[in-house]
DNA sequence: TTAAATAGGACTAATTTGGTCCAAATTGCC
DNA sequence: GGCAATTTGGACCAAATTAGTCCTATTTAA
């Protein structure tokens, strides 16, 4: 059903928790498991491959954890989805090399790259800013649970 | 990487290949399987799917084939591939029952929403007849040929 | 030195996808 | 009426991808 992988979904997700963390800390692979109730193993997978790609800050050892590695509003959700999926384009045709053989002449490369630059725009519109703040805005009183420590 | 699948891919293939065919007349699955060079046990599967879900016409028995149920001015790139791959939607969470275990409030559910609509309306606003139309323009050699019963 | 983290990568199970094949139904033609 | 050419429907298997887990090394604060 044309959708991006589970996993890329889970980065969605976590990110979007790291989003509504406090900022002024880091968080452990453990914290995010268990406030997204993503599997440990699943999740700390996940946040390596996130900040492998640069989109966390990680800080190893003892109290370490991670961070976004910019700021929300500078994060999109094309650069999420890019982290576990590679380039964003819906045929091969479209990305490097198309190996049409089919015809001596491929004739829908032309209209591909166009659907493809669509969909690329559109995931580069959304910020993760946009994807946390629906919490902000619902979710007052979770919020500041979270912010004055509580659980 | 975010792709359509092979199968929607050759999809498109078949229907943009149909498209610049005699509209005069009914095709064979052996003809467009020649013509594509897509095997045929695999161009007899995709004509079924796409003259069930109504995007061909089909007639039975000797002298049948396959040709447009509609206009390629009606017909987008977005029925073809929800015809192999069900309504556009990149992830669970717009479908159908957010099944979000992860909070009491999935909060990326309106964000995403926006972004498949995009989506789908990007691929909604792209007619077979534009697919089609590339070949016409630059392939006129090749289209005369075909129309004239040679090869 | 120890405990708490991340980093890197190997490995397996589960799921999806691609592709083929067979038997049945339909239709035109001789 | 019977034969040949088609589509129809569905079962089936192999291949590829994906999800998920686990182990070991490295780093760092206390």
């Amino acid at each position: 059903m044309m959708r991006i992988n589970k996993l890329t979904d889970y980065g969605i997700v976590v990110m979007t928790r790291i989003a509504d963390m406090d900022q002024s800390r880091v968080h452990t692979a453990r914290e995010i498991s268990e406030d997204t109730r993503i599997p440990l193993p699943t999740v700390t997978r996940l946040l390596k491959t996130l900040s492998g790609n640069g989109l966390l800050d990680s800080q190893r050892g003892s109290q370490g954890g991670y961070s976004l590695s910019r700021s929300s509003d500078d994060i999109s959700v094309a650069d999420i989805i890019e982290t576990f999926e590679g380039p964003i384009a819906l045929t091969e045709c479209s990305t490097n090399t198309c190996e049409c053989a089919y015809e001596t002449k491929c004739s829908v490369e032309e209209p591909w790259q166009k659907i493809n630059d669509t969909v690329k725009n559109a995931l580069e519109g959304i910020s993760l800013n946009q994807m946390a703040g629906k919490n902000q805005n619902e979710g007052l009183l979770n919020l500041s649970m979270n912010y004055s420590g509580g659980m």
